[in-house]
RNA sequence: GGGGGAAUGUCCCGAGCGGCAAAGGGGGCGGACUGUAAAUCCGCUGGCUAAGCCUUCGUAGGUUCGAGUCCUACUUCCCCCA
């Protein structure tokens, strides 16, 4: 943690105020190469997937703090490492995943940064890299003798995701046994490049990145720091980033503003003080006012969440439309008119079936469970409970072209005659 | 190379003398209570044209009226010996 460390530069003062610090390989180096200016520092993301979650929002504001105190931030597309697989974190061994498909989980994850960051030619102006540039031409023999022969052994093994494994009797592949080892070269690499003296991320990659120290010592690399956040999980000890509905992806095509809006309003209680911190740019004496407000009074400081949570990723309009929406449906119950929809013809949509009507507008995954949730309660059209499983939808449904389905109380969408 | 063990509801863990849509738990969803929170309690958690039908226990065959359960081969993983 950060004990007693007292900082001189923006950057690190920031990020210690609000709550970003787990661990810093050497505060004071890092606050020193943060007041002398031009300070630069890069987070790998991974490719796995089409487009990043919640979780690495976290890691995304360390770079935008940066840039905003006058560093240089880089943002390591892991176009080549992803290709190997971290075996950090993960008590099994990862699918491989195709180049193609990480070249296009590459291209979804991109869109996000450019909300985030400023990118250019200036000197703190944003970056963004992918280390397939020069991890896929590497040679390995040369590699070997090159960056091999630093490496040690002796210590990879005693580093936690491979202890964890081995005493587990866990198969630790040779691959992701090299994954360390490549993204600590990653480090030397991007530092001969690009001067970069500072790599972040969460805190499994504190062992990661301390090799990558290591090895940039052992090569002759200037100084190198390590820096990273904690695990984030709610108050109640539950991962982040999970939800209803799955996973809390950034790309709008996969996770509507409204639902991303709904994601932080939906907040536990004991989070909200920290979320403000970590994912709003609200000064901090009114986060503390907000996160300090009791019971009920405190779901206006989730609103303030969402909203300023959702208009750094989305923009203001679109939490504005967000909260608008919200506000109509819970506060006064009245149809918003952007919720999420589906359209059908009008010869489909009269005379459906409840059930299928349901399946349809992606509120249930059967016709089997929406008979389920109907003996449950759970489903209603038009804000009338449907108890009625046999029950066609009529034109009388349709209001203006339009019938409110829901699931629950929270989860709406409407169905659309086109 | 030799010997022994394992694979179960496509979220996970995990029971299962030949009659099984398959115990239990976690997670998830819904209901009640609330504040769109937490905690608590209750229900649900294979599919369908639904008192019926269909598909599920690593893969492919076999024995049997009947197989998750027995036999054979194969695949993958683990353990012990070399």
């Amino acid at each position: 943690m950060t004990g007693d460390f007292q900082p001189k530069s923006d950057f690190l003062r920031v990020l210690i105020e609000r709550g970003f610090i787990h661990q810093c390989s050497d505060f004071a180096g890092v606050d020193e190469k943060a007041l002398a200016g031009g300070l630069t520092a890069y987070i790998g993301f991974d490719c796995t997937a089409t487009s990043l979650h919640v979780g690495s929002m976290l890691p995304i504001m360390m770079l935008r703090w940066l840039q905003k105190t006058g560093g240089k931030p880089i943002a390591l597309m892991g176009g080549g490492t992803t290709r190997v697989g971290d075996p950090s974190g993960k008590d099994e061994a990862r699918k491989l995943l195709s180049v193609e498909q990480i070249e296009a989980n590459k291209d979804g994850i991109r869109q996000v940064f450019d909300k985030f960051l400023t990118f250019g030619d200036g000197p703190s102006d944003a970056i963004m890299i992918d280390n397939a540039d020069w991890l896929t031409k590497l040679n390995y023999i040369d590699f070997l003798r090159d960056v091999g022969r630093h490496f040690s052994v002796n210590r990879m093994m005693s580093m936690d995701s491979v202890k964890m494994r081995l005493e587990r009797d866990q198969e630790l592949s040779f691959i992701e046994f090299n994954y360390m080892c490549l993204q600590a070269y990653d480090f030397v690499e991007i530092n001969r490049r690009y001067g970069c003296t500072l790599q972040m991320g969460g805190s499994d990659q504190w062992g990661n990145i301390v090799t990558g120290i290591d090895l940039g010592r052992r090569m002759g690399a200037p100084q190198l720091y390590a820096l990273t956040a904690p695990l984030l999980t709610t108050s109640s000890g539950a991962k982040m980033g999970k939800t209803a509905s799955g996973a809390v992806w950034l790309n709008a095509d996969m996770l509507s503003p409204y639902g991303y809006w709904q994601f932080w309003r939906n907040c536990e209680d004991g989070d909200v003080g920290r979320f403000l911190k970590l994912f709003t740019e609200l000064p901090l004496d009114e986060v503390n006012r907000l996160g300090g407000l009791d019971g009920a009074e405190l779901n206006e400081a989730k609103k303030i969440l969402a909203n300023e949570a959702t208009a750094l990723l989305h923009g203001r309009a679109a939490a504005e439309s967000a909260a608008e929406t919200a506000r109509k449906t819970f506060e006064e119950g009245v149809l918003a008119d952007d919720l999420p929809s589906v359209a059908l013809p009008a010869s489909e949509a009269i005379g459906m079936g409840v059930l299928s009507a349901f399946v349809r507008a992606g509120l249930v995954a059967s016709t089997g469970e929406a008979r389920r949730q109907i003996k449950g309660g759970g489903l209603r059209l038009n804000d009338a409970p449907v108890t009625d499983e046999k029950a066609a939808l009529t034109a009388a449904d349709f209001k203006d072209g339009v019938a409110k389905l829901s699931l629950g109380k929270k989860k709406h969408v409407l169905l659309r005659i086109e």
